[in-house]
DNA sequence: GTAATCACG
DNA sequence: ACGTACGTGATTACT
């Protein structure tokens, strides 16, 4: 069997993988679609052929010999757009990191490297196989060079292959024939003219008829119809032009040879982190672990179970100037969701890491006593430390250093911060994760068994957030976080942790009451909607639905999604007025809704204490908010008073009252402090009604007489400046034109010049540096900023200036949390915080402390930022969350 | 696993 | 000309 190379026309597969597939991206904005097609193709071709040699070739920017004989070569070709373009340099670093050789000559385009090279290894005695996007080197098939054309096909790769005489049967020319061919019917994506009213058809039966270009001329006289045999004769010179430039050079001088090319495993670790990084996660299977997986750290890792040996590893630990811990945890009880600690990893230094599980003297209590003695000596680093303080016994998140956290802060677009991610991406460190370990065993189990596979999870967590600590630590502080860590996010995470133990009382009864309640509702509009319809059908299912109203029953403004009809409220709403029908459906949903959220949802939240214990996320957002989740306290209903009213059911306990604070609008004070824009700020100093002083600075008229409509449109106006204004958005949610909106907005802008000016400037500012910042440092990447997509682009510009006021407010909201939190322990209060909601923060406070709550909420909160224009907050009291807000 | 919908700030 | 408000999470249907 002869030796096999494979080579790929680069930019042509690039190209087609482009064009078929689907727009992808990953977490950092970039597209990678092209890449991911390119390496899909080269993949199964590469496992179709199994090729002893493997290259791809590229074109150069520069201008080849063909542009110095007719400049005009190839000059109908538009710019590729930045979408493919940002991947070619990512393409040409997957495959050097893939081992793969690069080809690539100024003068010389891919197809001349190509065919030189397939005809010199041709020589040499191989098999070839060229893979290229379209049929310009059907020219170079050969007996023992096939061409290969890949088709994307609903998803599906399909190859046509062709050797010299496939070409010769589905073009009815031989390959060298082709040139010719070409050289007469032009090509338009080249620019290469060919002869005038020569098409393809006309081209092929004269190559056919006579063989060759130089034999056409030669009978010039016998071609029957006049009008070819005449533009023949007139273009002449075009003719031999074409050829030149149809004619791929097979004698170039390139500097490659073959064994640069031999095909080596290209699953290297380079590779790896590569594909990870693009996120590219069903080719990351193709790395057999063993092969990329060299790292040896894992050799220094030991299981200790002897007593005195442990105790030796925590006075070592004492010595050190830190170390990094992270506790065991089974959580295999499913029924409580309760989590038993099993064991500790402890990394001392870079050769040093132990994993000590709980067995005979080695108890929980033991080994939470030691770790807290070390949390006095020596600064102990970690991952995910929230969920780790129970066993610290600690009273401030003060002095750690959370490497999750830390992750987050450097970049809070991602959404994976895993120890396996962080490894990747701070020490360019290779791990398997724990499923890949530990497989279904529980942490016990596997604890038990003590495999080596064990080990190596356990002690990853904590070496690799030993290691990557100063890494994060010196970006923070190189990008200026690193006090907004420190001060900000490590000690808030403490808080967090205390609000998610501690958990508010839900009044069980009462929920399964209101349930209940909306259930007979929820039937009767559901029969009366199925009556209207004149059909059972799945109500809940938009599409369903869609199709009754819009296509059955024929009514008016359907469509609007890419699946289908649209049965969004804002549509409903706008014939609900017309048909009753849909006015019950719109009942329905708000209903159904409360009741599978709400009314359901919270009530298998409700643990055996009574209480709902949400999980506060600080690491998800991209402006620095927290979420809540499992469930999500953060978006209890409010704004209608069916759904206030499930507010009744969380109370405090016996002989504590609900403290709730929240500040008045902070986002839109901010903008007046940021903006630095006078009348804003004046605005801001004179009343509290921003949205009527708005409107009276906007239509130049006397606070007292603006009206309901003015004020309404005020107050849009200013919700849509913090979002990122948009005529497009306004005129939206007023249901107005465009042009008025357009023209509330332009008013908006001369009554306060200087937000103007502050919001170009966030935008400029966000395009120069590719990210945006918080009053307290906080980055917010906006890879959308350079996009050519106008869509896209137009969203990173709301980013732009939505981000850093969100973001601020973020900022503000998380120090008045740790300092009403840490005013509150110095007090010794029983009062504890337990929710926050963005902008409000609820606390269950002793009835005798309510007094007190109250001052420290207001000075705290106040306080938290000194401002151009003085924060307020309103704050409530009651006996459940209804009433306090 | 994604899309549609809707709850909150 | 393009086609949207910013930031989240839960539920349901459906592939």
């Amino acid at each position: 069997m002869r030796e096999k190379l494979v080579l790929i026309d680069g930019h042509s597969i690039l190209n087609r993988a482009f064009y078929g597939i689907p727009d992808l991206s990953n977490a950092e904005g970039l597209h990678t679609n092209a890449i991911y097609g390119f390496l899909n193709i080269m993949f199964k071709i590469i496992e179709e052929e199994n090729p002893s040699f493997l290259a791809v070739a590229f074109d150069l920017k520069a201008p080849t010999f063909r542009h110095k004989i007719y400049p005009e070569y190839k000059g109908t070709r538009k710019g590729m757009p930045d979408e493919l373009r940002e991947q070619v340099p990512i393409m040409k670093e997957v495959l050097q990191a893939m081992g793969i050789l690069i080809m690539e000559k100024e003068g010389l385009e891919a197809d001349d490297i190509l065919g030189t090279f397939a005809k010199k290894a041709q020589g040499q005695g191989l098999e070839i196989a060229l893979v290229s996007g379209d049929r310009d080197l059907l020219q170079i098939a050969d007996e023992n060079i096939k061409i290969r054309i890949p088709k994307t096909k609903s998803g599906k790769t399909e190859v046509e292959d062709y050797y010299a005489k496939d070409v010769l049967e589905t073009m009815q020319v031989t390959p060298t024939q082709f040139i010719e061919l070409k050289a007469l019917m032009g090509d338009t994506s080249d620019n290469i003219p060919g002869v005038p009213k020569i098409g393809p058809k006309t081209a092929t039966d004269l190559m056919v008829a006579y063989g060759s270009l130089e034999n056409i001329y030669a009978h010039l006289d016998e071609i029957s119809k006049k009008s070819v045999r005449e533009t023949l004769r007139e273009h002449r010179d075009l003719a031999d032009l074409s050829k030149i430039l149809a004619t791929i050079e097979i004698n170039a001088d390139i500097p490659y040879t073959l064994e640069q090319a031999r095909y080596t495993n290209p699953f290297t670790k380079d590779a790896y982190l590569l594909f990870k990084k693009l996120e590219f996660k069903n080719l990351l299977n193709k790395f057999e672990k063993d092969a990329v997986n060299e790292n040896n750290e894992k050799d220094n890792f030991k299981l200790v179970t002897d007593f005195s040996q442990v105790e030796d590893i925590f006075n070592l630990a004492k010595s050190k100037e830190y170390i990094s811990f992270y506790t065991l945890e089974d959580n295999n009880k499913k029924k409580s969701g309760e989590k038993e600690f099993v064991g500790l990893s402890l990394c001392l230094s870079k050769e040093e890491v132990y994993i000590i599980p709980v067995e005979g003297f080695l108890t929980k209590g033991y080994l939470c006593s030691k770790l807290k003695e070390l949390a006095q000596c020596v600064k102990l680093i970690s991952f995910d430390i929230k969920q780790q303080y129970s066993y610290l016994e600690a009273a401030s998140g003060r002095g750690y250093f959370d490497v999750l956290i830390g992750a987050y802060l450097c970049n809070p677009l991602k959404n994976d911060y895993s120890i396996v991610d962080i490894a990747s991406e701070y020490l360019g460190l290779m791990i398997s994760d724990r499923n890949q370990l530990l497989e279904k065993n529980s942490i016990k189990q596997a604890l038990e068994e003590k495999t080596d596979k064990f080990i190596e999870y356990a002690g990853f967590i904590s070496y690799v957030s030993y290691m990557a600590m100063p890494e994060i630590k010196n970006r923070l502080e190189k990008e200026g976080m690193l006090s907004l860590f420190e001060e900000i996010e490590m000690p808030l995470s403490f808080v967090l942790y205390r609000m998610e133990r501690e958990g508010v009382k839900v009044e069980k009864e009462a929920l399964k009451e209101y349930g209940d309640a909306l259930l007979i509702r929820i039937e009767k509009l559901e029969n009366a909607v199925y009556e209207q319809a004149g059909e059972k059908f799945n109500l809940n299912s938009p599409k369903q639905l869609g199709e009754i109203l819009f296509g059955k029953l024929q009514l008016p403004g359907g469509k609007k999604t890419k699946t289908g009809y649209s049965t969004a409220a804002d549509v409903l709403e706008k014939l609900a007025p017309d048909y009753p029908m849909i006015a019950d459906i719109l009942e329905y949903r708000t209903l159904a809704k409360l009741k599978s959220t709400y009314a359901d949802g919270l009530g298998t939240c409700i643990e055996e204490d009574g209480k709902i214990h949400t999980t506060f996320n600080q690491t998800i957002t991209a402006t620095g908010r927290i979420s809540s989740t499992e469930p999500n306290l953060q978006n209890i209903p409010m704004r209608m008073e069916l759904g206030r009213q499930i507010r009744k059911v969380f109370v405090p306990k016996e002989d504590y009252v609900f403290v709730d604070a929240d500040y008045s609008q902070i986002e839109l004070r901010l903008l007046a402090h940021m903006s630095e824009d006078e009348r804003l700020i004046d605005a801001y100093k004179q009343d509290s009604d921003i949205h009527r002083i708005t409107a009276s600075n906007v239509f130049h008229i006397p606070m007292e007489e603006v009206t309901d409509l003015q004020r309404r449109n005020a107050k849009a106006v200013n919700f849509g400046i913090v979002y990122g204004i948009s005529s497009f958005g306004l005129s939206q949610d007023l249901s107005i034109s465009r042009k008025e909106a357009a023209q509330y907005i332009d008013k908006y802008f001369e009554t306060y010049p200087g937000v103007k000016v502050y919001l170009d400037r966030l935008v400029s500012e966000g395009k120069e540096q590719g990210y945006v910042t918080t009053l307290f440092g906080r980055k917010r990447p906006i890879p959308e900023l350079s996009s050519s997509n106008f869509m896209q682009r137009s969203f990173g510009e709301r980013v732009a200036m939505n981000s850093p006021l969100q973001g601020t407010a973020a900022d503000i909201m998380k120090i008045a949390m740790i300092r009403v939190f840490e005013r509150m322990e110095k007090e010794q209060l029983k009062s504890k915080m337990i929710l926050q909601v963005h902008d409000e923060i609820l606390i269950e406070a002793a009835k005798e402390e309510v007094e007190t709550v109250t001052k420290i909420l207001e000075e705290e909160m106040k306080g938290a930022a000194g401002l151009a224009v003085t924060l307020e907050v309103d704050i409530h009291s009651g006996t459940d969350w209804y009433e306090a807000k």
